[in-house]
DNA sequence: CACTTGACCTGTCCGC
DNA sequence: TGCGGACAGGTCAAGT
């Protein structure tokens, strides 16, 4: 999926789409999709209108008048993707080379929304590893699942100080395990992992606990950097990624080392390489980043 | 607890 | 051209 640029973009996307739509009509196929009682749905969902949209991590929560909120993974080919008719906006409209979706609904489309004005919001997921749940507004804040995240990387609380208590309790693992993992630090997933790597020139196997401060401090700082350069460009279209609009993001095009195997560090032009680490396939530069 | 591995799915690509 | 296996922006529940 996506990782917290490209829900960054959706959410921005959303906002301007779709806050202040009522929802009219919700339509599902895949059970694990959309798992919610049906009372739910008719009760808090079809008739509520849109308030706002946030993001968490990697989570959408999509907050709604009845005092509940539709809360949405788009785990690895999620999508979120309005079809309408705001002001200015056409899908699809004269750039293909930008689009991944020409027609929806498609065969991956697993839930469909439809507004009061016909427009329509549809969650599509060829894997089928994402989901949209209901749950009330007031327990979400409170809820272990946002609550066992790590700390945001773009707000001004993960600062160097919070990042380096919290790799304490990872000494174990490599890096690169540790940067996936959602407790210790809050949407960082296998693109930016690999790119903030390349930017602090730490090797993806590396043990957390033995890595040197001023490393872990440069990494700090490239995180933050990448995940905002990613948000500039409209997130990584590595595959299936699109945002609200059904474009894609521009970001690989700037990246260093992910999906660049067999090319030229851009740093040493030594041939970058791609191994396995955490059971995730890892770019980078065997010369500028060793153990 | 900390850490690793397989499972959840569909589609595409690569080698035989 | 067909078929098998590996792999893909992510978590989880199990296992050690």
């Amino acid at each position: 999926m996506p990782e917290l640029p490209e829900v960054e973009t959706v959410k921005r996307g959303l906002l301007k789409l779709i806050v202040g739509s009522t929802i009219k009509s919700v339509e599902h196929d895949w059970p694990k999709s959309f798992p919610n009682p049906k009372t739910d749905v008719d009760n808090f969902l079809v008739g509520a209108s849109i308030i706002d949209v946030r993001r968490r991590a990697k989570v959408l929560i999509i907050e709604l008048s009845t005092g509940y909120s539709l809360v949405i993974h788009l785990k690895m080919t999620g999508q979120l993707v309005y079809v309408g008719n705001k002001p200015g906006y056409r899908f699809g409209a004269g750039h293909p080379n930008d689009s991944l979706v020409k027609e929806l609904p498609d065969k991956s489309t697993r839930v469909t929304f439809v507004f009061n004005d016909e427009s329509q919001l549809f969650f599509n997921d060829q894997r089928k590893f994402g989901w949209v749940k209901l749950f009330p507004s007031l327990v979400l804040d409170n809820h272990e699942f946002l609550n066992k995240l790590g700390p945001e990387p773009l707000e001004p609380e993960f600062t160097f100080d919070l990042f380096f208590e919290r790799l304490k309790r990872r000494k174990g693992s490599n890096i690169k395990a540790v940067l996936l993992d959602q407790t210790t630090l809050a949407g960082v997933g296998n693109i930016y992992a690999d790119e903030s790597l390349w930017g602090a020139m730490i090797h993806p196997s590396t043990l957390a606990g033995s890595i040197p401060k001023a490393k872990l401090k440069t990494l700090h700082t490239e995180i933050i950097y990448v995940l905002k350069l990613s948000i500039d460009k409209g997130g990584s279209t590595s595959r299936n990624y699109v945002n609200a609009e059904g474009k894609k993001g521009n970001y690989l095009e700037f990246a260093k080392v992910f999906r660049r195997e067999n090319q030229a560090c851009p740093r040493c032009s030594t041939t970058i390489e791609k191994i396995r680490v955490a059971g995730r396939g890892t770019h980078y530069c065997p010369k500028c980043q060793k153990v």
